[in-house]
DNA sequence: TTCCGGACATGACATAAGTCATGTCCGTCC
DNA sequence: GGACGGACATGACTTATGTCATGTCCGGAA
């Protein structure tokens, strides 16, 4: 139960990392640092004046209670940049970037980077195109987690996972998380994520196979509108 | 006290509306709206094909749950554009944008819009920087309503107001908003609110003079690390 | 002045979710 | 092949917040 890992839905950005090529950063004075697997890259409240790329490994961003709770924020695989929000609006970082495991990270600075999007349109459409994914996704779960109830926070979730996930999406979608990844990301607690994925089991909309969550790409479909 | 609908926070975007020009947006194909007062410009589910300036008026982002609740997303003024997240991420609206008095909205349709980004590459990083600010916003308050208890979530929000307000930082700040804005955009209920400020106005963090919630810039500071 | 509606306030009770304790199952490692 | 740890599971009890009912205060409209 350790492959799971390697399918870790790419909540940061997107389900294809756009990002910005190794050339372009080495070429405009970026530094490649190395993070040990449980280290930070930074921390909340820490000043944003250089702009992420991940090259390997994987970064997970959390917020933290005073009391030790949890929230995830989102994941990032290779090739996708993260923290850029406070560092283009300026202010500390909200959350505390995680490797999850041993990871390699491209730093560059302020003023090299914003002359590197100058000379690139193109990265910086994609730059926007990424921020923009993420703020749906942001405001998806701030509307969900503020005024809706366990089971619900939990079928927006697994509707937003496949939807993003490549492949059939009219297929059975196997939720690629633990039940205490999912209670991270939905600011539940794990017996309540367990409880809550028993009841919706029982009601049919979803399916438990060796402990996996099958969400089904028919009768849970879509919420679209038009 | 109608009065205080003037100095209502920009929780959509920034202090400063930057904002893309007029001349700029008439020059770009772009159509001019008018929206009366308590409809909406858009609604959740609508797919999202153009990119909106708001030229007078307020805008509400409000998302709604099938019981009637509703959370504020943000709050929109003149020369502030909304709903570009979804038009980047070319996925439908997650939320629905309600015109708070009668409003008057620029459109601009996909092609056009990114034909003068492109022409503007200024205009674009402006962009950019209003989406990061919003984009912290969220992480902020998701991490907040995720984890974090009614007071803290509220004096969160405090700090939040304050440190986008304009004036001296140090001073006391008058909270521009009623228990029931409050609530909308902290997931929690009127009386939650209303008890939680008092609790917090026994216990000295700020002070209630004639119904307004009073921020104490000394005590209740900020949060900054470094 | 009086009336009215919105905002603020408070008590009593209900409940979804949190907390704590325990237990099973099942891979992995020695 | 036995021990160990992580993930899943379930019962019993607690609690923060929601819900409902009701009341006061105050400013604006008539």
């Amino acid at each position: 139960m350790t492959r799971e890992r390697d399918d870790r839905p790419a909540t940061g950005t997107s389900r294809v990392a756009p990002g910005v090529s190794e050339d372009l950063l080495k070429s405009h004075g970026s530094r490649l640092i190395r993070v040990a697997g449980g280290t930070t890259v930074f921390e909340a409240g820490d000043s944003a004046d250089h702009f992420h790329v991940l090259k390997t490994g994987r970064v997970r961003m959390v917020s933290m209670s005073d009391k030790g709770r949890e929230f995830t924020q989102g994941w990032f695989e290779p090739g996708e940049s993260f923290g850029e929000p406070p560092f283009f609006a300026q202010v500390p970082y909200p959350a505390t970037a995680v490797a999850e495991m041993d990871s390699t990270v491209w730093k560059c600075a302020r003023a090299d980077f914003l002359r590197l999007l100058q000379e690139n349109p193109a990265v910086h459409l994609a730059l926007t195109q990424a921020l923009s994914r993420r703020l749906v996704y942001k405001a998806l779960m701030l509307g969900e987690i503020a005024i809706e109830e366990a089971e619900h926070r939990l079928a927006t979730l697994f509707r937003y996972l496949r939807r993003i996930a490549v492949g059939v999406p009219s297929a059975d979608y196997r939720i690629p998380l633990t039940r205490q990844q999912l209670a991270d990301m939905t600011g539940l607690r794990v017996e309540t994520v367990i409880r809550s994925v028993k009841s919706m089991e029982s009601r049919g909309v979803l399916a438990i196979v060796g402990g996996r969550i099958i969400w089904n790409g028919k009768i849970s479909g879509g919420t679209n509108k038009r």
